[in-house]
RNA sequence: GGGCGCUUAGCUCAGUUGGUUAGAGCGACUCGUUUACACCGAGUAGGUCGGGGGUUCGAAUCCCUCAGCGCCCACCA
């Protein structure tokens, strides 16, 4: 490291060492190296979607999972920092289908199933890699071996056995539902996937006509005129005295128009649900288009009469007028209409809250269609996990959010109507069975061997289900029935069967059985990530040594999507918690608080900020704006303040380099003997450090564990000691030093190295290159045992707070500190004092200390040097001239004696204005203690510690006054 | 409609169980190229801790209340 460049150049060293890491596997996990001296730390990543770019929010949340995986190795844990991707069904489907529109102009369907997803295979193959790559780039110390993706063969295999476990258990069931639909996607989606926003719309009046009461007429309010042609019953509430009268009676529906009007006659019911405050108190009730219609539907069997399309447009059943129109369009139509026959009352601006689709943005449709569902299994060590502090939230505050989702869980819908997931693993045959045993229908269709075997042995049973298709409903005399016995004498019937086994799906197949088109939700796969990753259902050692996992770092979005859904499938298949503490980010914004959007283009690329700034500076700068759990204000200046930090801790080891030995031979033991007082005073801010990183690292305090390694670094380490130390470094030219001079300045190379080394180790887990890169260039790998930190700083071992016997070796005790920063005042003060006199920084002048103690040679050339001094005069009984800047200092008072170049008048100002300060504060310490509440309750250690205060000041005052009188008139 | 969080210097935030003169970084301003670093150094200015009330000898900190901002949950047509 002799030609060290003056600026650190981040690009060469990231690449260089990132190679090294991979090329000698120093993040690949071994279980075997796991035992009760090297415990295990595991994280599994929060996987990307393979169709994602790395952004700000990748950028914090990986950047936090390798801070933890690198501080626990340098703990001496076994690591296991499990990365992969997600599938992400929908967004890589549009992404392959937008694609396919652009470049072919053809749909999915041109291609068909088979086809499409071999495009969409090779779409993964050709950029699933970026982001992982990215994520390289960004210094992650991800154990690549064990790379997963969700749809791996091995772990399709588990979202298949998973589903079909719950399947035999009945809590995975099919019905028609009221479901959220996607009309864009053309997809169900789970409530989860739903979006609340608030949308400026129209609260439509119309009104229609008693048919037993032509005289009578009610008004109903609505926001989608467009459904009328599909309302079944119009609902007031039985205690409503208005209406009460009416229930049982009909009105005349208005649309569709052309209808004869006996074909529109729908009743009046009475149900509690109805507001009778909202509105006009009367409902309209369109069970095919609204949820809650849908439950009244139920509760007074009403027909179901679908008027919107699967794409969002209208059909024949909603008239000619609306037949054909896109929803929005069929509003305006609805209300037109309603106008022409006289029917509209009134159309008022109104804000409603509408459920869109997270992914297309657009409102959800409810709408019924036959989905599966999934019902959660019952868990209760799920619910008391985070109540109890098994597992622990940071910060606590999500787990009442979790805990109030896991109170009102509703089940989820788990099938897609998309090509790209995994698929349903259930094969539906439609029959007609007229009084035959199904054992027999069974023997028919030739499946002697799942009868006789599978059927009849566990552990593979296939499940058979049999629905009506009038109704639906179930027809299995009892569910785990693996024998159904159904007699019915006719009727339609569906039989579906579902195996994980896919010859035997195969075989079903033969006898005319089809698979189910239907995939499943990507997090249905994603909620078996932390161990279908590492081998599940075989028992490896893997999952062995490294589940549970210790940190799971995500964003509180995906609390319910994927946090709340692991902690079941945990418990549910390991029978345990699948994380031990969970940590939520904020959300990255930018510096004027928006969400990054591509849209409004305030999202940086992190790729582009690595290149301009270096890897470890995006970090560090991420990392220090980022208090736990609070949102992060991104702003590009934190990068230059983290590129500016590395250029720092670069220079600093540049100078250690430049004022040591030739051959760059790190420098033996110190010796404690030679200590100066700034030794002992950066040891000790050093063990300080330490404590408040490591404790701040403890508790998942990023950001105040960053601060404190820059106030160490910056503040105390190179402002104050480095420069100190140049009054021993420096006394004489290198080479021309005495042999007393030569071992002091040894020694205070050996305290720089002993910082530097703890201080790169404390670096480590937030600047993982420059660190690695300053740690061979400074020597300080060979200084250490091959897997302690020879061969790398990432297995070198984290600092810890000295023991006594270190501090009693070295002479550090705590009254070093304070005669330190006594010094450091005095200097604070000269440095003033120039100020005062118009003395320009660089100019050299002479400085008399009239001491009130004795001070040692070396610390008053410490002062000297500091002040940049010409000289240091030390005279007890000094008489300044009249107008000479002077001050109070511990050490005595400090003059700067000089020649007519102050500006006494502001001098006069500054002290006088200190003067009054000081006044005001011994007012209020005054008034405190002849206070008698005071005297007698305060305790007394805070009745001493006003005294000393007020005896403080009071010397400080005569200070000041004798300032001011020296100043003259 | 419920629940949670936030409000401290121009900006972004610290401030432990109440107890010295409420801190830091950035920004602003002044001075400075003294061979580690101008991606730097030295220094200066800037706050009645959102408003009001209470508890206490003592409140940025605890309690009540009001206001503003943000997030989550909820079937008000």
């Amino acid at each position: 490291m002799s030609e060290i460049p003056k600026a650190y150049e981040p690009q060469s060293v990231e690449d260089k060492w990132y190679d090294f890491w991979l090329k000698q596997g120093c993040f690949t996990a071994d279980p075997a190296r796991v035992t009760d001296k090297r415990p295990a730390y595991s994280i599994v990543i929060p996987p990307p979607n393979v169709t994602g770019m790395l952004h700000m929010g990748h950028v914090l949340n990986n950047t936090i999972q390798d801070i933890l995986s690198r501080k626990a190795r340098m703990d001496g844990k076994e690591v296991l920092w499990l990365p992969g991707t997600d599938h992400a069904g929908i967004a890589t489907q549009v992404m392959v289908e937008k694609q396919l529109k652009k470049e072919e102009k053809k749909s999915r369907h041109d291609l068909g199933r088979e086809e499409f997803l071999q495009r969409v295979w090779a779409w993964k193959e050709k950029h699933g890699n970026i982001i992982i790559n990215q994520l390289k780039k960004l210094g992650c110390s991800c154990d690549w071996t064990r790379e997963r993706f969700t749809m791996d063969p091995e772990y399709s295999r588990c979202v298949q056995k998973v589903f079909v476990e719950l399947y035999k258990k009945g809590l995975i069931y099919r019905g028609k539902r009221m479901v959220n639909w996607c009309p864009v996607s053309q997809t169900a989606l789970s409530d989860e996937e739903v979006e609340m926003k608030p949308q400026k719309g129209f609260m439509y009046h119309f009104k229609v006509q008693v048919a037993e009461a032509p005289d009578t007429w009610l008004t109903i309010a609505t926001t989608r005129p467009e459904t009328i042609p599909g309302d079944t019953a119009v609902a007031v509430n039985p205690k409503d005295p208005r209406y009460a009268h009416l229930i049982g009676k009909h009105i005349v529906r208005p649309l569709p128009a052309e209808l004869p009007r006996e074909q529109k006659l729908i009743p009046i019911i009475g149900d509690e649900h109805v507001d009778f405050e909202f509105g006009t108190g009367v409902l309209k009730v369109t069970p095919a288009h609204d949820k809650a219609d849908f439950e009244i539907g139920q509760r007074h069997k009403l027909a179901i009469v679908e008027v919107i399309n699967a794409d969002g447009s209208m059909n024949e059943l909603a008239g000619a007028d609306l037949k054909g129109l896109d929803r929005f369009k069929a509003r305006k139509v609805a209300e037109e209409k309603l106008a022409e026959l006289g029917a509209l009352v009134e159309t008022k601006p109104y804000e409603n809250n509408v459920g869109f689709s997270q992914r297309a943005d657009v409102p959800i449709e409810p709408r019924l269609s036959e989905q599966w569902f999934l019902k959660y299994p019952a868990v209760p060590e799920s619910k008391t996990c985070v109540a109890e502090g098994r597992m622990k939230f940071h910060p606590d505050r999500w787990a009442k959010v979790y805990d109030h989702w896991l109170t009102n869980i509703q089940d989820w819908c788990i099938s897609r109507q998309l090509w790209w997931g995994h698929r349903i693993p259930v094969w539906r045959k439609r029959v007609r069975l007229y009084e035959r045993n199904w054992t027999d229908e069974l023997l028919r269709w030739g499946w002697d061997d799942y009868v006789e075997q599978s059927w009849a042995n566990e552990p593979e049973p296939i499940v058979i289900r049999v629905f009506r298709c009038s109704d639906g409903s179930e027809v299995n005399p009892k569910k785990d029935a693996l024998m159904p016995v159904v007699r019915e004498t006719e009727g339609e019937y569906d039989i579906f069967v579902c195996t994980n086994d896919e010859q035997k799906g195969r075989d079903f197949e033969k006898y005319g059985f089809t698979q189910d088109p239907d995939v499943l939700d990507t997090w249905f796969s994603s909620w078996l990530w932390p161990f279908a990753t590492m081998g599940w259902p075989e028992n490896t050692e893997t999952l062995k040594k490294f589940y549970p996992t210790t940190d799971l770092v995500t964003g509180p979005d995906i609390i319910f999507f994927w946090v709340a859904r692991m902690i079941m499938a945990g418990y549910e298949y390991m029978g345990e918690l699948p994380f031990q503490n969970v940590y939520f980010t904020g959300i990255i914004r930018d510096k004027q608080g928006r969400k990054m959007s591509k849209t409004l283009g305030n999202s940086p690329d992190p790729l582009v900020l690595i290149a301009q700034y270096g890897a470890d500076a995006l970090r560090f700068g991420t990392m220090r704006s980022a208090p736990l759990g609070q949102d992060v204000l991104f702003d590009e200046k934190d990068v230059e303040l983290g590129r500016n930090f590395c250029n720092k801790l670069w220079n600093a080891c540049r100078f250690r380099q430049m004022v040591g030995s030739a051959d760059s031979q790190i420098q033996g033991e110190i010796d404690s003997s030679l200590l100066t007082t700034d030794d002992k005073w950066i040891l000790l801010k050093l063990n300080e450090a330490i404590r408040e990183i490591t404790e701040a690292l403890n508790s998942y305090n990023f950001s105040v564990a960053v601060q404190a390694l820059y106030r160490f670094f910056w503040n105390e380490y190179c402002d104050w000691y480095v420069e100190a130390s140049k009054a021993v470094l420096g006394s004489a030219e290198r080479g021309n030093r005495s042999a007393e001079q030569e071992r002091r300045a040894a020694n205070t190379i050996a305290v720089i190295d002993f910082v530097l080394s703890h201080t790169l180790r404390l670096f480590h887990p937030f600047l993982p290159f420059i660190t690695e890169e300053l740690w061979h260039g400074m020597g300080y790998a060979t200084d250490m045992p091959e897997n302690q930190g020879g061969k790398t700083i990432m297995n070198a071992p984290w600092p810890k707070p000295f023991d006594a016997d270190f501090c009693e070796a070295y002479g550090l005790d705590e009254t070093h500190l304070e005669f330190a920063s006594q010094k450091y005042e005095v200097v604070t003060l000269g440095r003033n004092l120039r100020r005062i006199g118009n003395i320009q920084s660089g100019k050299k002048v002479k400085f008399v200390l009239k001491p009130s103690r004795e001070i040692p040679a070396h610390d008053g050339e410490v002062i000297k040097l500091l002040l940049n001094a010409e000289a240091l005069d030390f005279a007890e009984d000094y008489v300044a001239k009249k107008g000479t800047p002077t001050g109070h200092t511990p050490f005595g008072d400090l003059y700067l004696p000089l020649e007519g170049l102050m500006d006494v008048a502001a001098e006069r100002a500054r002290l006088t204005k200190e003067k009054e300060k000081i006044q005001i504060e011994i007012t209020k310490v005054e008034q405190k203690l002849a206070n008698p509440h005071f005297t007698q309750r305060a305790p007394a250690e805070v009745l001493r510690d006003h005294e000393q205060r007020l005896a403080d000041w009071k010397e400080k005052l005569a200070h000041v006054k004798m300032a001011l009188e020296a100043l003259g008139t």
